[in-house]
DNA sequence: ATTGCTGAATGG
């Protein structure tokens, strides 16, 4: 590894992630008959309205089975494989805090525990919001699809392209978050020279909330612009639909967002600490600490890494993100689809980023999609136990009831 | 807090 600048954080966790692991088939084929909020016979009709007097809504029960040894290794980077059984693991730790913490009071936010969100929730949340809170509350209810392992793979490769990878046990939740900011370390010189990096960590507070995210890939364009590409890998040889693109379109968005302001020497450590509820003086775990040293770094305590990471961000006079690519490749075999350069538009973004935080501020209820995306339902795994979904049916319904009469 | 706080993103 002649360069330090090509490592990345990752985590890895728990050998049996496969145990316990609910079967969904099931569910997931009888959510294929549901149609969309139209289209309604005359029999349904009656039955609709039975059904919406009496409330019924029937939660399937989830049981979450785990080993309860509960070590965690945390690494610098995956060794590969990382696809299904750590994306099923995160889910089931996810799940599991969420569900035992849950409030029956109080924003959001508080309800499900979160101290940050990630980009990737506000872009699910744009995609349907109703889909997103039913993650929260039923993760265990969603699937990775072939697409989704398909995409993790492919981004791995690329990712091996440019990194080496290490891993790294850690023992803390300072120790993960120091390696986060030793990987931003190692990043910021090989963006200095000009070169190009992946997975690069971001996170920054937004309209008071903290959102914390991975950048795909940062590079510079042939013009010397600092150029962000966005990789989204289809299982089908097509753009995307508007709709897609705009939660994509939103995701780079919020990357450009949050990186810039890191780059700006927006980043204050004891906000992050205080937000994060981080431990300023633990000491870092003996492995992180030797990855550090490699680096030439000197640092015992979360608080120095921290430190030295804020003030290399402010310093390093990285430029902001000058532009967006979103770079749609078939999975099928690899051909590219189309590249697009998408504007940011400051005012826009920050509008519909209000928007989205309202309701994890507890300002507003939440809320599905417009009828005219009811298409979505169909793959959606909720649908059966959708309470926006129900609402809107039995207003259409009643709706068509009432021309009826007329 | 009884023991108590998350890899993010992957695609539609």
């Amino acid at each position: 590894m002649s360069d330090p600048g090509n490592c990345t954080a990752s985590l890895l966790k728990e050998e049996d992630a496969t145990a316990g692991r609910p079967d969904n088939r099931q569910l997931c084929e009888e959510n294929k008959d549901n149609e969309d909020f139209s289209d309604i016979s005359d029999s349904e009709l009656q039955q609709l309205q039975d059904t919406a007097e009496k409330g019924d809504r029937s939660l399937p029960e989830i049981k979450n089975k785990r080993t309860e040894d509960g070590t965690s290794l945390e690494s610098i980077d995956v060794n590969a494989e990382s696809g299904e059984d750590l994306y099923q693991d995160g889910t089931r730790e996810r799940d599991i805090l969420r569900r035992k913490r849950k409030q029956e009071v109080g924003t959001p936010l508080e309800k499900y525990s979160l101290r940050y969100l990630t980009v990737t929730d506000i872009c699910s949340q744009v995609w349907c919001e109703q889909q997103m809170v039913y993650k929260m509350e039923l993760p265990a209810l969603v699937e990775k699809s072939a697409a989704m392992s398909e995409g993790s793979s492919i981004h791995l490769a690329r990712e091996l392209e440019v990194h080496d990878i290490v891993s790294v046990t850690t023992k803390t939740r300072e120790d993960s978050w120091a390696i986060k900011c030793l990987n931003i370390l190692a990043m910021i010189p090989v963006l200095q020279s000009g070169g190009r990096v992946r997975e690069f960590p971001i996170f920054a507070e937004l309209d008071g909330l903290y959102v914390v995210g991975v950048i795909d890939e940062l590079g510079y364009s042939s013009k010397g612009e600092l150029e962000l590409r966005e990789l989204k890998t289809r299982a089908s040889p097509t753009l995307p639909g508007s709709s897609q693109k705009r939660s994509h379109e939103m995701q780079v968005f919020l990357y450009k967002l949050i990186f810039d302001r890191m780059v700006s020497g927006d980043l204050q450590p004891d906000v992050i600490m205080q937000h994060l509820k981080l431990r300023p003086e633990q000491e870092l775990g003996s492995q992180v600490k030797e990855h550090a040293i490699t680096s030439d770094l000197n640092v015992s305590t979360f608080r120095d890494v921290l430190e030295l990471t804020c003030l290399n961000l402010t310093y390093s006079d990285l430029p902001m993100i000058d532009s967006l690519k979103l770079e749609y490749c078939f999975q099928g075999d690899g051909s590219l689809l189309g590249c697009e350069e998408v504007t940011f538009q400051k005012e826009k973004v920050l509008e519909q980023l209000t928007f989205n935080l309202s309701y994890w501020k507890g300002l507003r209820e939440v809320q599905g999609v417009d009828i005219e995306d009811a298409w979505k339902c169909r793959m959606c795994e909720y649908s059966s136990i959708c309470e926006w979904r129900a609402q809107k049916t039995r207003s259409i319904a009643l709706r068509t009831l009432n021309k009826r009469l007329k």
